[in-house]
DNA sequence: CTGAAAGCGCTAACAA
DNA sequence: TTGTTAGCGCTTTCAG
């Protein structure tokens, strides 16, 4: 893996001056075919592949602009994407991307004033989480017909034409935990599951996932309840409670939204700490007591900074190298457990807040 | 996050040339303390950050040139381990770092000699996996002390003097392990654990892990056996059959080398598919019939790819960018269920070979 | 000790 | 339709 052909090597051996190369490779106007055809074959023969931090200095008049769409709460999974976004942003920076971030509140908070605003200033490519895929999907669709690449991360707006998607499988995420819960308990053990709201779809399909899932791995298992807690932590304790009251025999819960703490709390009033198998999604500091005394056999982890980090990955090497933006990328959940919860991320930083003026991160993954 | 400051606004806020900031800038003979300190802070204030494209560009005289020494087997792993360090590699290209691969035919063969050579050639970085660390350690120790960085990946050195490693710690190994098994199994159950040899530090370690964890776990446990299989189908099968046989209520066993198969077809050759609970290590495309049938109940993964792609990007951007090397990276295993195999690289790719001429790889990460 | 100038490989504007 | 040339920001050499 010695020295590369440049564009003068190319040149020399088609016998034509480096203009016409360059022209020849990008498809340019004002040249025959004949001696594009004889550039062409010249580059193939040497392997040509164009120096990227040439080229990132020669165009420095036009850079490439990327808006970064995403919400501050809830902040230990949002602080996290935006981290994996702005770790691989640095990567790009001297390549001639720059990134601009228009945070929101939250979740789909003012989406569509912002990414209205967003496409007045036209920028090369959008990545976002939608928050509210009917609202926002005409935007999208829009963007991608003037020729603004959109890449959806962590969520979804799948019928907007959007150019990739960046996330976790709601259906894998819940299929993993009932095939763990199915795992934990004896067969023929009876569980349930706390959601939000089954009329959001991303709750929707990972309880699917997991009733699905744990039917499958646990012969003669049933599901007694499917708790609606609508993201409301005295609901969650409540609702919980009343789950334990009525079925005593319960093996295990699955809570697939942010609101594990209260079930933690009312699987202690009740005493059952240990006894029931709980499983939980995501990972913040507060979880980690119970993670390390059992309260919580597991939690699966979505990787919100690996999301965050390869959309934009996908996004900056097809604008900047023409690399095709892969349709899907399914993230594969980690598992979170006793024994290892203190490799993950949100246990170990000090909560980063990425200053421009820092020095370079050197974070990286998981 | 605009247009930043360059070496030029640096010069003129400090009232002088750029070859002047170049020198304060980087430390060089041949400059008044007095001007230094004024460009310093004249950076400083500007917040200046090197444009990287514009150094790799001007720098192409010495480039820089980091050694890979990796196995070639066993090829399911290493195979991933350098495609992660290639991937990598190719982002570096075009900042002028340079890879040479000195593959060895499996781990530890021909070691000494081929590092002997690397050094000769004086690179300015190793990325190695030792595979003797009692007769490496010295060479690296060597290295280390002529000024090239030598980082560790997947295997350790930790005698030597090496300036980082990058790994999955064996006994977090283990212990994810024997936390999973004490969760598979009802308390009071008997397990054991099939290894390669004791003699080995990294399966004497996780095998310890996993001791350790079941026992804290799963109360009332016990480890009724540890078998040496020498790496070894016949004997893996044989003794697997063995302790079968011996412990009739064995509840459980643990595989932490490469030879899960012969064990599963011991399973089957006793008719305790899935009434053994089966935990292993890595993944394989020939496992996968297994995970699906239940034959393994799970798997610990190490990441292959992603231990090769971090290790060079500590090397990487230390070797650029001055970025410190972490001392111990360690790599977070994931685990291998029914419903997740199939997002494994290892289960996707139609097994690449990576060659110089070939586009663009767009693979990251998992 | 400091400044000026020549590239590095590529793009883009201008000549021919 | 093609060739020539001026930078992009930085390192390095050569003058001053």
């Amino acid at each position: 893996m010695g020295k590369r052909a440049g564009i003068h090597e190319v040149a020399a051996a088609a016998g034509v001056s480096i203009g016409t190369v360059d022209r020849a490779l990008h498809s340019r106007p004002d040249i025959s075919e004949a001696t594009r055809k004889r550039v062409m074959r010249a580059a193939q023969k040497l392997g040509y592949r164009p120096n990227l931090a040439a080229r990132a200095l020669s165009g420095k008049k036009k850079r490439i602009r990327i808006a970064v769409c995403i919400p501050r709460e809830i902040h230990y999974f949002y602080d996290q994407l935006w981290a994996g976004v702005y770790a691989e942003a640095e990567r790009w920076a001297d390549f001639g991307v720059e990134f601009e971030h228009h945070p929101l509140k939250e979740l789909g908070a003012r989406e569509i004033v912002v990414l209205e605003k967003i496409l007045q200033s036209n920028p090369d490519g959008i990545v976002l989480t939608p928050g509210q895929p009917e609202q926002t999907s005409a935007l999208i669709t829009r963007a991608e017909t003037q020729g603004v690449r959109v890449i959806c991360v962590s969520t979804d707006a799948p019928a907007s034409g959007r150019s990739g998607i960046v996330c976790v499988d709601p259906l894998l995420n819940g299929a993993l935990a009932g095939e763990l819960m199915a795992k934990f308990v004896p067969p023929g053990s009876s569980v349930a599951a706390v959601t939000g709201m089954l009329s959001t779809e991303d709750h929707a399909r990972k309880t699917e996932g997991f009733t699905r899932s744990f039917f499958q791995h646990c012969p003669k298992g049933s599901m007694v309840g499917v708790v609606e807690a609508h993201e409301h932590k005295q609901e969650s304790f409540q609702r919980t409670k009343e789950l334990l009251a009525r079925f005593d025999s319960l093996a295990g819960i699955y809570v697939n939204t942010v609101n594990c703490l209260p079930v933690c709390d009312a699987l202690a009033a009740c005493k059952m700490t240990g006894k029931v198998k709980l499983i939980t999604t995501d990972l913040f500091r507060e979880m980690v007591p119970f993670l390390k005394d059992g309260t919580i056999a597991a939690s699966i982890y979505q990787h919100p900074h690996q999301q965050g980090r390869l959309a934009v990955v996908a996004l900056a090497q097809h604008l900047v190298q023409g690399v095709p933006i892969p349709p899907r990328r399914h993230i594969n959940p980690s598992i979170v457990f006793s024994s290892n919860v203190h490799l993950f991320r949100e246990v170990q930083e000090p909560a980063m807040s990425p200053s421009p003026s820092s020095s370079f991160s050197e974070c990286e993954e998981l």
